[in-house]
DNA sequence: CTTAACCATCACTCTGAATGATGGTTTTCT
DNA sequence: AGAAAACCATCATTCAGAGTGATGGTTAAG
């Protein structure tokens, strides 16, 4: 039972003649004959009845009629949904890193949406690490990642510069006399855990203890309650409910800019979906990037 | 795009690789890569980035992966229904006189619908000439008609036999003195119509008028008013509004008996409901026949 | 009584669905 | 490192069935 049968067996069904069938699709009468008979081989059952002048349903063709024309219906909008995608609609998966994810994209995803309310859009969290898996994987049409990528297969493009800051509980004001010798992160994988290593590193810190969270909310209560340090852009500490229970230290010059770049793979379909959302993002995030 | 390379589609998808597929689908695995290659060309765009192993969906892909789940399941769907439709479920078409859908079928109907609530059921009501017609012409799957019909298409089957009554209003106790000559009757086409003439004249009440009504209780409600007679058997009068009203006259023994047949084309499909139909039928008319 | 409309059947062509074999690539296992 | 397994693309080939055009039989309309 084939789409194009269907065709044929409601073009017969409303025409009421298999002639009339035929000259309406423009075939030829005895193909029409031959499908509907085929069709009826098919089911097992006769749909019409062969009257002397035309053709009537017979309860078999009643009960298929309308699932015929639902099915061809159906194909219809799959079809437009199949060439939407490759304009205006479709659906987006993007990754975003936690802190991205938090401060930056909110604003972005909210404008895009009400210009393209049309678009599934879908945000995954994870680290770099996994990003870039998954992107790599076709599993993300673009991932906004902690630092650059330099793979064969994957493009990318600077979205944010993120100023580094030490936090720590409020009364630590200065990371000489660093009481802790512990320091808080997302799992391994994360773009800027890694950072925080060198850096603790680069201070004498080590041997160090680093413990793993999924929520930025639960690094930043950890660090706040003094459990230990961690390593954050500083437009997410001053956005987050702590912030007046932690201070901000500055990092090293050289180690204090982190780049958040929009990463995805060379081959991946280009969609107007993907193309409309990275004009938008790129007009949201500039001033805040060179701010 | 027809539902065999939908199927396909979606086994490639499920697994996430055209062998995996191939092999649910017990294809050889080239005609699976062909299959998807030639929906792809068809619909313009791919549905699949290839990797270096398996495959993966694209954004085309993903808009198109639910319409061709949908699309199978509506498709298996209208198989059961066009099966159902041979055996127990299914719609039942059948006509009747205004008389018999309103005394005689309620009953039946009601029972009908209790023990077989899948099958869709309606009736048509008409004069006895109009639904031969359409069980000639297949609309009707089979009609409850008054008196024999001889045609080499049609097969029929006694159901009920109806006394006939002159109906006048309260009044009139005999007809001798009939002070009307109007008689009140369905449209050309009853039945009853044939005979009240046939009766009338008989009666040396000619030349008289009859005038037609569309229902029963126009005809009685006008009767009750004193516009003139009219012939309805005694079972449908019996259970009127208008009873109080009215004056009922036997007929001469020889025409007083009408017998309701149940008709249907010989070559129409014997189809579960309708046969299910026709036995609940004749369990519940052959005791009311007799009495 | 002719004409037109309708459906079934047949012989034929040709598209495209399916097979089986081959080659190239990548991953996995030893 | 090398062998084996998994995966996809391509090609030549076979075969079913979609579509054509012609014909014949039947029925309704003129």
């Amino acid at each position: 039972m084939e789409l194009s049968a269907l065709g044929i067996f409601v073009a017969v069904a409303e025409t009421g003649s298999i002639s009339q069938a035929a000259r309406r699709l423009e075939y030829v009468q005895s193909n029409v004959t031959a499908r509907i008979q085929h069709l009826e081989d098919n089911l097992g059952t006769p749909l019409f009845y062969r009257k002397k002048r035309g053709i009537a349903l017979t309860p078999a063709g009643r009960a298929l009629l309308p699932y015929a024309t639902r099915l061809l219906r159906l194909a219809d909008e799959a079809r437009h949904a199949v060439e939407d995608s490759a304009q205006g609609q479709g659906s987006l998966i993007v990754g975003a890193m936690e802190t991205t994810a938090a401060v930056r994209l909110p604003s972005i995803l909210a404008h895009y949406h009400q210009a393209y309310p049309d678009v599934d859009l879908t945000v995954v969290t994870g680290t770099s690490e996994e990003l870039i898996a998954q992107a790599l994987d076709y599993c993300l049409d673009g991932a906004f990642v902690g630092g650059s990528v330099v793979h064969p297969d994957i493009e990318q493009e600077l979205f944010f510069e993120e100023e580094l800051v030490f936090v720590t509980e409020r009364r630590v004001t200065t990371l000489d006399a660093l009481p802790q010798r512990t320091a808080l992160s997302f799992r391994q994988g994360c773009a800027y855990r890694a950072r925080l290593e060198h850096l603790l590193r680069s201070y004498g810190i080590v041997p160090y203890k680093i413990m793993e969270f999924g929520t930025i909310e639960a690094i930043l209560g950890c660090v706040a309650a003094g459990m230990g340090i961690t390593l954050f852009p500083r437009f997410v500490v001053e956005r987050t409910a702590y912030r007046d229970q932690l201070c901000l230290h500055p990092v090293p010059a050289d180690l204090a800019l982190a780049p958040t770049m929009f990463i995805r793979r060379r081959d991946a379909l280009r969609t107007r979906a993907m193309e409309t959302f990275l004009e938008l993002a790129r007009r949201l995030a500039s001033p805040t990037a060179s701010g």
